[in-house]
DNA sequence: AACATGCGCAACCGCATCGTT
DNA sequence: AAACGATGCGGTTGCGCATGT
């Protein structure tokens, strides 16, 4: 039953490697291919174990690999993806030629990250650190006031329960499973654009059935962070923080939101980066994430990086940045003014649970 | 010049999933 | 069906170099 042991960790060699030891991985590449990478050092001649030695192919020797440093286009699409899918290194490499998932992961947390913090914006969220504190402060106060009445939440959900759905992030596995990779899959490596994906009302379905399971079935666990409490849907789980945050998703099946993917296209978007084909049609849904993190960028190097004072100047929970012509704008924009619009009818309609989050 | 600190990168670790026995 | 290894992935660590004091 099963199989021997790959190597005898014990004896096998790590840390850096040897430019003789590389020569080997390589020789042995060029002879062989790629494959089972357990029989690699005994073949090779080489004292290390076998996931060590896919390792040092993949992030170092493979031929395709660029070693140079990462331009400002790769920054922006890092920017992007990140956005739309947080920390998943695999994906956001994918679309990176010559990128591995461990350089734009270094390059992540040893630049992106801290020049977004020096630019008061929340690297989980892409949102003003001071808009993801004031979150935090609402989502907190409404945690207490929900324990102190006792609120029978889950009537209340039954009553509306296609309406608001808050959710539980704790547990993001189902979540991840269900929604966020057939999503990721569906944006990053197939033609399947956005668009066809609103439409799907197979995804609806999965969606609607994962998120009301999830959310009444769930009984909340584990740590505490208080960075990151409102979140796309499409954000890392493994990024997430353990607090039991809420999560609004607006379900309402009389609300076609699908219709704005499909058509609105804002002119004032740069398209040069969306011009590869399976980025056709997703442009749309790029908006339904917020931009402060890309629109800041695009200042600092415009020369015009706001400072922090000028971010919590914001109100009312769409970007408070000043977009630059060029990077995408909410004003004028039909989808936005919309959700706008259904956003200030929900809060007459439920004052109580729309107070302070956000809606994308 | 010597030491401390910070930074960037390569490598490792541990977990989840899948495939094999 | 269960046990186990292979593989892939994200998080973390450690080392070497650069910079500051």
């Amino acid at each position: 039953m099963g199989r021997p042991p790959c190597c005898d960790k014990a004896n096998v060699k790590r840390g850096s490697w040897s430019p003789d030891e590389d020569a080997k991985i390589l020789a042995y590449v060029a002879n062989h291919g790629i494959g089972n990478w357990t029989l690699v050092p005994q073949k090779a001649g080489l004292n290390r174990c076998g996931k060590s030695c896919r390792l040092r192919w993949t992030n170092y020797l493979r031929p395709d690999l660029r070693h140079d440093n990462f331009t400002l286009e790769e920054e922006e699409q890092i920017l992007q993806l990140h956005q739309t899918v947080g920390s998943r290194w695999s994906l956001i490499a994918a679309r990176l030629p010559g990128r591995t998932d461990n350089d734009v992961k270094n390059y992540w947390n040893t630049k992106l990250k801290k020049k977004l913090e020096k630019m008061g914006i929340d690297p989980i969220t892409h949102k003003p650190l001071a808009q993801v504190l004031t979150e935090y402060e609402k989502i907190s106060q409404l945690k207490s006031r929900n324990q102190n009445l006792s609120l029978n939440n889950e009537a209340m959900m039954r009553a509306e329960p296609q309406h608001i759905i808050p959710l539980r992030l704790s547990n993001t596995k189902v979540m991840e499973r269900q929604i966020v990779e057939p999503l990721c899959k569906n944006f990053l490596t197939t033609s399947h654009s956005w668009s066809k994906m609103a439409q799907s009302q197979a995804n609806e379905a999965i969606y609607q059935e994962t998120v009301q399971s999830h959310f009444f079935s769930e009984a909340s666990s584990s740590a505490s962070s208080a960075s990151c409490n409102s979140l796309t849907p499409f954000s890392s789980p493994r990024s997430y923080p353990s607090e039991p945050s809420l999560v609004r998703f607006s379900m309402s099946s009389s609300f076609p939101w699908n219709e704005y993917i499909l058509d609105d296209t804002p002119s004032t978007m740069n398209t040069d980066k969306f011009s590869a084909p399976e980025f056709q049609g997703n442009v749309s849904a790029n908006n339904l994430i917020p931009e402060a993190s890309f629109s800041l960028l695009n200042n600092v190097r415009n020369g015009s990086e706001p400072r922090l004072g000028e971010v919590t100047q914001a109100k009312g929970g769409i970007s408070k940045v000043d977009h630059p012509p060029e990077a995408s704008s909410s004003n004028g924009h039909p989808f936005v003014e919309t959700i706008l619009a259904r956003h200030e009818e929900m809060q007459t309609e439920f004052p109580d649970l729309l107070d302070g989050y956000y809606e994308y």
